[in-house]
DNA sequence: CGGAGATGTCAACGCTTGTTGGCCTACGCA
DNA sequence: TGCGTAGGCCAACAAGCGTTGACATCTCCG
């Protein structure tokens, strides 16, 4: 992640404003999935996008608007819809787990959402706007809906929080396959059962 | 939770050590809870205990040994053992539910396990020695042991984390016998149902 | 009555944090 | 060639943190 010896960099070359954009917004996005909101230090930040720290201010006002500009979430939900019935479950869970095994942007909403007012504000603001819609389409009766989109998160958002942030071991072993086939029949109970 | 006025106890009486103590460990356990390690702070907990802040040093050494030993987790998981195969699903979760609703402790150990390295490797172990036996006791297939542990784990701690922590709307309100009917079923399954 | 020990306060330390303002220096256009 | 400006560094600030040690006061035993 680093590019250039410590002490170095001595004369020439200077990068663009975006390049040292968005080197600020990696760097951010990793220490925020890493240590949470807190332990993520603008001077952290900064020395891995190897720039001076009142430089982070500049470009982004304060931590707080480099947070919300660093990790915004898009789940990217597919069109349940098109899906056979009896497979949104599965594919929920499928789509979960590659969106969270390649970048640490929702490991970082996550860990910031658990430490900071602000940032599980911003999780609900996702469920609402993402994951609820999309229930809505598979659910039978509409009352049921936020109910059974909630059982859903917390299965995911529990999955997540084992197997990412916790690491419990045995959570982490599972292969993405056996992932799929242990909540996907969860998933497509908590959308399509009847209520118990 | 606080019981003397502000700038007050002019002269007379004094705590005893026992009392204090325990007013210093009732107040880091609502901290912990509510904030997470990093913010909660020894000040604004001796606050909360209406003694200074170097007193809570005195009493429990440093930061660490005082969350060490004010968030002492005991699951006191029920013998499952002697329950009907078919219930120890529903049987679990409201344990579980239970045990969250009515202290802070749990909550307190999830905010810091996310927060915190120390919480974390906490929280590891309380899944190995207390909740992994137990699933032990119900599991057909020793091998399958931690897997099917995990999965549990991963359910009830997102219902935690959705419910106690996140506050998702719909995950809050639901009643407790509601989250028994949703998630036992779950339970069951992960424990005894033949591995899909 | 007197002093030892328990209980508690106060003020300060060294450190880290977010944040600010002044200064430098290389680049690109005229 | 000269110069404005974008890009970057450095030093410092006020505040808050955990932690420490010196000092006060109450209580109880001999």
């Amino acid at each position: 992640m680093l590019d250039s010896a410590p002490g170095a960099t001595p004369g020439p070359s200077r990068r663009s404003s975006d390049a040292t954009r968005a080197a600020i917004l990696d760097a951010a996005r990793a220490r925020f999935a890493a240590d949470g909101y807190d332990r993520a230090t603008i001077r952290a930040i900064a020395r891995d996008a190897s720039i001076d720290p009142s430089m982070v201010m500049r470009y982004f006002g304060n931590k707080e608007a480099l947070f919300a500009t660093a990790v915004a979430v898009d789940l990217r939900l597919p069109d349940i819809a098109a899906l056979p019935r009896e497979e949104v479950g599965r594919a929920l869970v499928a789509h979960f787990l590659g969106l969270w095994e390649d970048n640490g942007e929702l490991t970082a909403m996550l860990r910031v959402g658990v430490t900071n007012p602000v940032g599980a504000e911003r999780m609900r603001s996702v469920f609402r706007d993402q994951l609820l819609p999309v229930t809505r389409l598979v659910c039978p009766d509409p009352e049921q809906v936020p109910t059974r989109s909630a059982l859903c998160a917390a299965q995911l958002l529990g999955l997540a929080l084992t197997r990412y942030v916790l690491r419990l071991p045995p959570a982490v072993e599972l292969a993405p396959e056996e992932v799929v086939a242990w909540l996907g029949p969860t998933l497509q109970r908590y959308l399509t059962a009847p209520s118990p």
